[in-house]
Formats: C-alpha cells, structure tokens, sequence
DNA sequence: ACAACATATCAGCGAGGAGTGATATGGCGC
DNA sequence: GCGCCATATCACTCCTCGCTGATATGTTGT
C-alpha cells in the first residue's frame, strides 16, 4: 500500500498533480477516451470530438509529450493511440467513483460546468 | 466495460473532468493524501501540508461538496476524513500509471512544473 | 513540380481558479 | 460572559491554461 506523503511540495506529489491535470479537461479526455476505443488519426478525432483541427494537435502534443498517448505515421496519416491500458484502468476507477459521487460533483459550485 | 463517448459535451465526459480537477491540484492532493492515512482535523491538515488554513478550509469546502471528503465535528474540532476507498484506488491507479509516463510527464512544459 | 490533403506551430485573447489577508462564526473553559 | 482556539467566508490579485485564426511543414498522387 502506497504511503502518501502530505507535503505538497513533495515530488510525488507534484507529479500526481500533474498526470491529474492532463486529465482535467473535456478535450483531452474526448480524445483520450475515443483512443481508449480504437487508434485513430487526427481528422478522425476531429470529426469525432468536434473540436477544431489546431486544438486537437495541441493536445495531442501535449498527451504524446506525457507518453500518455503513441503516434505512428501511416502514409500522410499519423496514428494515435493511447501508449498504456494502465489509462483505461484509471478512466474506468473514475466512473467507478464518480457512481458514488457523481450528484456532488454536480451540484459542487467551486468549478463551473463546463 | 464502460464505452467511451468521444463528442466533447457528452454529460459523462464533463463529469469526468469535473472530478479530475478536483484532484488536479498539488493542495488538494496533499490533503486527500494526508487523510487517505488517518481523519485529521483542519489545524492538523494545515501542519503537515503547510498550507495556509484558509486555503486548506477553501479546499476542504470543496472537497466536501464534491463528496470525496466527509466531517463529523469533535467538540471544537471538526474532523475530515477521505469518504470512500476508491479514492485510494484512484491515488493508487495513478502511481501505477506514473510509472510507465513519469519521466515524460515530467518532461512536459504545457504545464509549469507548480 | 504542383495541387490537395493531413498535421503542426505560434501569438494573442479571455476566463477560471488558486492563494492571500482580513474578518466572521462557532464551541470550549475559566 | 469573556477570551481563546478552531474553522469558515469573502474580496481581490495573479497566473495559468484553453481556444481561435493564421500560417507553416509535410506527404501523397499526378
């Protein structure tokens, strides 16, 4: 069993907060949760995710840059995936959460919605 | 296994980031750290995250909204305490994943290093 | 080589949220 | 009741991040 450290200037939990935070985003999420299904290109997650071309790199630059997600080129496509099964694992402890505290999330004013 | 929706608005994927932000946050981590060992009250979580105890009421305000922290009051104290083992897992998951992307999420400039 | 498509990059704007400081509320003991 | 301790609340500032629009790079087919 991990032994939290509770000083927030510990690396630990530095990095916790920033793998955290690359989740902490409907896009990015979009993305990653439509790669958790199949490898795809970026113009697939764009007509997917209905986010724009330039936004979807950035992200994507960003996700690849945390080894969160792989590319591969295949012809003038470039294939992404997520890089780890360990993602899914984590996506799926979240809903698992979020079954029991789901309405609180909702109704918690600190964070506007969306 | 849950089936990811991709469309950026989806109500799932908004929840999802609500929650990861909740965690998305070096203060917030320490203290959900903290209390993933014991139930604290306020004055002990502001020594051992060297918070100030207004930003350590901020974040347990929201905490306790959110429904990932409850409180029973203790004579003048008021006790916190983590309110459901998958918050550990989900602390536990990312470790996990941290070990396969550590050196690249570090790495990453998108987002300053706290 | 050129046209068309796929992807990446960059500057700038705007908004959300974290932290601080001052202050308010609430319970306890004398 | 009064002083003290524990906790909560609020207004404000600063900074970070996400999005857009324009543009650059790269790749393929003809």
């Amino acid at each position: 069993m991990a032994q939290f450290v509770d000083d927030r200037k510990s690396a630990t939990i530095e990095r916790r907060a920033k793998l955290f935070r690359g989740f902490a985003d409907p896009s990015r999420l979009a993305i990653l949760g439509a790669l958790c299904n199949e490898p795809l290109a970026v113009h697939e997650l764009v007509e997917r995710t209905k986010l724009s071309q330039p936004n979807v790199s950035n992200h994507l630059r960003c996700l690849l840059e945390c080894g969160l997600v792989a590319s591969d080129r295949h012809g003038r496509f470039i294939r992404y995936r997520i890089s780890s099964p360990r993602i899914t694992v984590l996506l799926n402890d979240v809903d698992a959460l979020l079954d029991v505290v789901a309405e609180g999330v909702e109704a918690c004013d600190n964070y506007r919605e969306a």
